[in-house]
DNA sequence: TAGTGGTCTAGACCACATG
DNA sequence: ATGTGGTCTAGACCACTAT
């Protein structure tokens, strides 16, 4: 007997689990039910609901408190508040960076983006520029596109009237959380407008960081560009 | 009654294979015992190990494979080589470098080096330069610090007599294995030296990523200052 | 005190690699 | 056929949080 697709068991149940999660049923921040509960729900044993859990909690898409419950987790939260962003100062603690929003304007996808975004040529998307200020010294300058359609009403007016990370007011205005992501990052040379926005000269190296995030069905769902002024601050990294 | 120090038996079950590791009980490449029989030694049930293994496994420290075994991970695995090097090709497969070594020689260690490989002031250094190239293009620089006293027979000549990866080299012939690293990555401008080795112009912006590698214990074994070429190759990052 | 997640056990059976 | 890791179960008890 050929078995071609053999899934145990608890990874279904992580299935289960997702399509909820993707579906709205438990919204980020919120409790999922206990373990016995799940494991009477789809019938099998809390363990087998308990290994489901642990990946995705390795995953990142739930957290769990020991006494409390497990939770969706967010964006919103403390403790995950600019979970992907590397940029840490070389000496002392990270700061919080405010936004300011530049330019935010909706347009075709340029051929590049829409590849990267996995949308037909010529869709819609939107464009976010924008500076994020640490200490109120300008150390990145974002480059957004998203696909138009999965957000539509968002304008420089919604982005100017919130503070917080964007990836916050993503996951609750418009229902879409960024799950993961995978960044290439090269060295580039400061272009003339580049070097005004973050007070360096023109040519001055620069970290270029190009994102791809996806979302829970691992579609991708945002590209970025960072450029980071890396003098006293770096990007941070851990190899496993 | 206040339990300061509680630790669950799973992972006291760690600390002691993680001791096996360190102490050469069991050597890179090799299998450890299998679940039943440590469960056996230990006096504790198969689960409690298969929990204590699973942590190790994620550590990278070992690897799981179904029926045959669980085996001690090493850097000379075809798998694992250059498992901390994060330079990809823009487009197409990965490929293996090659070094050419530049220089080696011991000395006292800087105090900025002395510091972060936690060694007293003055202590001696094993200093290697480096140059890596892919298909015979020179796209990386490295500066490496070792401390003297663990790395005794390590000279030039050594180096030269051996190719592969530099960590199978210390973890075969030294007994020290690199298990973690972090690092800190910046963009900067290349000065002439590195520009001539590099093969670009003095100037031209170049990624720099300073690592610090730790072996079991946690202690750090190495310093590295790598500066990369980023035309047409990108340090990669996962963002979880 | 009740409910949640966390640990530990013992045992059955499955999937996989090797001889 | 044997031995390894991988899955699944059922049940006991522990640690933590909230009420």
């Amino acid at each position: 007997m050929t078995r071609v697709t053999f899934s145990p068991l608890y990874l279904q149940i992580r299935e289960r689990l997702v399509q909820g999660l993707q579906g709205g049923e438990w919204r980020p921040g919120e409790a999922i039910p206990s373990e016995i509960e799940l494991a009477a729900r789809f019938g099998v044993s809390q363990g087998t609901v308990r290994k489901a859990i642990d990946v995705l909690a390795t995953e990142h898409m739930l957290i769990r408190r020991q006494g409390r419950g497990t939770f969706v987790a967010s964006h919103l939260e403390q403790r995950a508040q600019y979970r992907f962003l590397r940029l840490r100062p070389d000496e002392g603690e990270p700061i919080q960076p405010t936004s300011r929003f530049v330019e935010c304007r909706r347009m075709r996808a340029p051929g590049e983006i829409a590849r990267a975004l996995e949308l037909k040529a010529g869709e819609g998307v939107v464009m976010i520029r924008r500076q994020l200020q640490f200490a109120s010294v300008p150390l990145v300058l974002d480059e957004i596109w998203l696909p138009g359609n999965r957000f539509k009403g968002l304008t420089a007016e919604r982005l100017n009237a919130y503070s917080g990370p964007l990836y916050g007011l993503l996951e609750a205005e418009f229902g879409t959380r960024m799950i993961h992501a995978s960044e290439r990052v090269r060295a580039v040379a400061a272009e003339p407008q580049q070097a005004e926005w973050l007070d360096v000269r023109t040519g001055e190296p620069l970290l270029l960081a190009e994102r791809i995030s996806t979302t829970y069905t691992g579609r991708p769902v945002e590209v970025r560009r960072g450029w980071y002024v890396t003098r006293g601050h770096h990007y941070f990294n851990e190899l496993n």
